[in-house]
DNA sequence: GGCTTAGATATTTTT
DNA sequence: TATCTAAGCC
């Protein structure tokens, strides 16, 4: 413990308004925080204070955060300030505190306590078997997309009664249907999906007043981070909870809710304020990351988002550097340019690789720099990617231990039934299935009651299986086996289970047929069981069903690097989509692909709302950065194999001028050469007038002028701007609409009186300036 | 029952 | 381009 009056070492290096945040412990309070405005920082101290000044016990304080990683993050930094008994400081995941709410009393709900957490993947075979079970065609309706109207009906706390009664086309009819089906399949398998540990806590607090005061008692006082992605069912608990003491903290920016498509409703923003009426407002606005180039633009983008609840950022650090505004031919000189200008941030300004960050919309394009990176022997990290708990191989001895965990987890069962083959055909666990559907029961009792006689026991079988002699053999083997498993899994610690498992379901040596991975797979089972090594060492069932949670809750495993894994202590670029990196600071950020059609993405251009959440999604990369901001654009991009050209981001355009250096193709100043910026030529036509005096291939293309296109037939030049290789043409085709061309690549020929024209070789890289006079009739 | 191949399909994904 | 699924074949 430190002499210094803790108080006053806790409140020391905080700003008033920081301040204010910490010491408000009574009563609502909603914290606007701005990116870089140390709201973790807030959020540590508040809950040290609370300790420290105000006595609280920590076990009394629930902090729930959206990450893992934010929870560790907030944990440590709480664990730091308060010291001893912190750990008894609940610090979770909004669904790590469902779980955990679940696992003692979710009996209330119908949940025996080792109920499973299904996966989209298990959900999608959920899914799939209804869908094939009700003879509906798998491509009419998608699997996913029924999913998502059943994560909707959850989301808005609707049964599947209440879906069937507003249906209102056959799809929705379609869904009710399955939801039913699923909610069916999901009870008898013990089993929750993500949407459901919040949907049954919910029902929990609200059904059952002697649960809901229990935990209101528990917990006097809750923050709730990253409010504004919250959705109406976290709200719904998060308000549950606080109803009684009123302490409830949110911490949140409207601004970068980029998560709406996940049933975050950034409204609740306001509902929070009118369900915990004369709830105080601190708004932290001033950042202590970005510099003020990078906070204006960022200003200036966001600024354009109506209804919003204005914030002005402002920071005492420097002005800066301008933002680099970069534009290129494809994407493969996008990744070029970028290394080269991280070797340059290297080299001049000593900002290691470890502070740079390449931000792109889509996972796609993290492969242009990948390719990049290898080539020119850079190291680099990839966020995302394959996940360590998604290999198949990981998946399928999972499925084992789940199966062990939880008999009735049916998706497990279907995963291994029959890996390796074993003679059970998708026919057999067809019978298998109907049989025990029509039962009500598991589908392994069935299993088991085939076995059991099988092995010899003169009690008839419970259930009539009609499948052939061969087949119930088999089946038996298989119910021996899974019986000898959940013997061992009494006595066994979880990662001595595995190796049991691997070697007596044949899973291990069926990895040693295969030549080619089977190394490598075998490799990633011995990471799961050292992963389920700190688990050890407690009663056996109780270790299975807390290492199999973690696998479900705790995707992002540190330390279990796996495939691409890269020590952290290595000085490398990050990849990362620009959803990962809310959160996450650099000293220079390179967001790139800033064209119409990828930030904006093309899904979203046609709806205001979701528009602005793309900006939204550019607002929060650029606050990313503390330096150092550069912002690139391809001309043309190979997407899916095909490739095309898109006009420049909108949202480039909303950036001042001032606070931008723009440069070409060959990394050249724009302005200083003179010459005309396609990125900024507006989508209009162009007057002859207004186009430069010199000669080029761009000129050979004027409004009006008839064309002629491999693809897209005959079209009239709407506008052309750029000049020489850069230069972009907007044809209107008869019936293909307008379309937008790189003159370089476009196989596009002008039809001059009849029929002479000038092809252009679309692979040619660089187009020479042709001589007009060759186009002479 | 498992392998090969054609055909379709394609944001973002904290849990 | 790559990835997945269903169907077709041995």
């Amino acid at each position: 413990m430190s002499s210094i009056s803790p108080t006053e070492n806790l409140l020391a290096g905080l700003s008033d308004r920081q301040r204010e945040a910490v010491t408000h412990t009574d009563g609502p309070l909603l914290i606007v925080a701005g990116p870089g405005s140390g709201k973790t920082r807030v959020m540590a101290h508040r809950v040290a204070y609370l300790v420290g000044e105000k006595g609280i016990p920590p076990w009394k304080i629930l902090a729930v955060t959206f990450t893992n990683k934010a929870a560790r993050e907030l944990r440590e930094r709480c664990e730091n300030l308060v010291g001893g008994g912190s750990n008894e400081l609940q610090v979770r995941t909004f669904h790590g505190f469902c779980s955990r709410v679940l696992r003692s009393d979710g009996e209330q709900v119908g949940l025996k306590p080792e109920f499973t957490i299904y996966d989209a993947d298990d959900q999608a075979k959920v899914a799939r078997r209804i869908l094939d079970q009700f003879d509906i065609d798998p491509k009419q309706f998608p699997p996913r997309a029924l999913l998502s109207v059943i994560s909707d009906a959850k989301n808005n706390m609707r049964s599947p009664a209440q879906l069937s009664r507003r249906t209102e086309t056959y799809r929705d009819e379609v869904a009710a249907r399955v939801y039913e089906a699923y909610e069916g399949a999901l009870q008898r398998a013990n089993a929750v999906d993500f949407d459901d540990l919040l949907l049954k806590t919910y029902q929990l607090l609200e059904g059952y007043p002697e649960m809901l005061e229990k935990y209101q008692e528990r917990f006097e006082h809750l923050l709730v981070d990253e409010f504004q992605d919250t959705n109406a069912l976290q709200f719904q608990v998060a308000r549950l909870l606080a109803l009684k003491s009123r302490n409830i903290c949110v911490v949140g920016d409207p601004d970068q809710s980029i998560y709406s498509w996940r049933h975050a409703d950034p409204t609740n923003l306001t509902d929070f304020q009118s369900t915990f009426q004369n709830a105080k407002i601190v708004t932290l606005d001033q950042s202590y990351r970005s510099t003020q180039i990078i906070l204006e633009a960022a200003g200036s983008v966001i600024g354009n988002n109506d209804g919003r609840m204005e914030k002005n950022l402002w920071t005492e650090n420097s002005r800066g550097t301008r933002i680099t505004v970069a534009e290129t031919y494809n994407e493969e000189e996008e990744a070029r340019l970028v290394l080269e200008a991280a070797k340059e941030l290297k080299n001049k300004d000593g900002i290691g690789r470890n502070e740079v960050a390449i931000m792109y919309r889509v996972n796609a394009q993290s492969r242009a720099f990948e390719v990049a990176c290898n080539r020119e022997g850079v190291p680099y990290r990839l966020v995302g990617g394959v996940k360590f708990y998604d290999r198949k191989e990981v998946k399928d001895i999972l499925s084992f231990l789940r199966l062990i965990s939880n008999p009735a987890d049916e998706a497990a069962l279907e995963r291994i039934i029959n890996v390796p083959a074993r003679g059970l055909s998708a026919k057999t666990v067809t019978e298998l299935r109907t049989l025990a559907v029509s039962h009500n029961v598991p589908m392994l009792d069935v299993i088991l009651d085939v076995t059991r006689v099988h092995m010899g026991d003169e009690e008839p079988r419970v259930y009539h299986v009609d499948l052939a002699t061969r087949a119930l053999k088999s089946v038996a083997a298989f119910g021996d086996l899974i019986t000898r498993f959940i013997e061992q899994s009494l006595s066994l610690d979880t990662n001595e289970l595995i190796d049991f498992i691997v070697e007596r379901s044949g899973y291990g040596a069926m990895l040693r047929e295969d030549k080619e991975r089977g190394e490598e797979r075998m490799e990633n089972l011995q990471e799961l069981k050292a992963s389920a090594e700190d688990f050890a060492g407690t009663e056996e069932r109780g270790q299975l069903t807390d290492f199999l949670e973690n696998v479900a809750l705790v995707s992002d495993v540190d330390g279990l690097q796996g495939g691409g894994g890269i020590d952290p202590e290595e000085d490398a670029l990050t990849l990362i989509t620009l959803h990962q990196a809310k959160g996450l600071e650099y000293d220079a950020v390179f967001l790139v692909g800033l064209e119409e059609g990828m930030l904006p993405h093309s899904r979203s251009v046609d709806d205001p709302t979701q528009l602005e959440e793309e900006r939204r999604l550019l607002y929060v990369g650029m606050t990313r950065a503390r330096k150092r901001l550069f912002m690139f654009r391809a001309f043309q991009r190979r997407f899916r194999g095909q490739s095309g050209s898109q006009m420049a981001s909108r949202f480039l355009l909303e950036i001042p001028d001032d606070l931008v250096t723009r440069r070409d193709i060959r990394g050249h100043d724009r302005v200083a050469d003179g010459m005309p910026d396609p990125m900024w030529t507006k989508h209009v036509a162009s007057t002859p007038a207004a186009r430069p005096a010199t000669r080029s291939a761009g000129d050979l293309f004027d409004p009006g002028d008839k064309v002629r296109h491999k693809a897209f037939g005959e079209g009239v030049v709407v506008s052309s701007s750029g000049s020489g290789a850069d230069t972009q043409v907007t044809v209107a085709f008869s019936g293909q609409g307008v379309k937008r061309l790189m003159l370089s690549y476009a196989p596009l020929e002008k039809i001059v009186e009849e029929e002479s024209a000038q092809q252009f070789d679309p692979d040619e890289d660089q187009i020479e300036v042709q001589d007009p006079d060759l186009f002479a009739p």
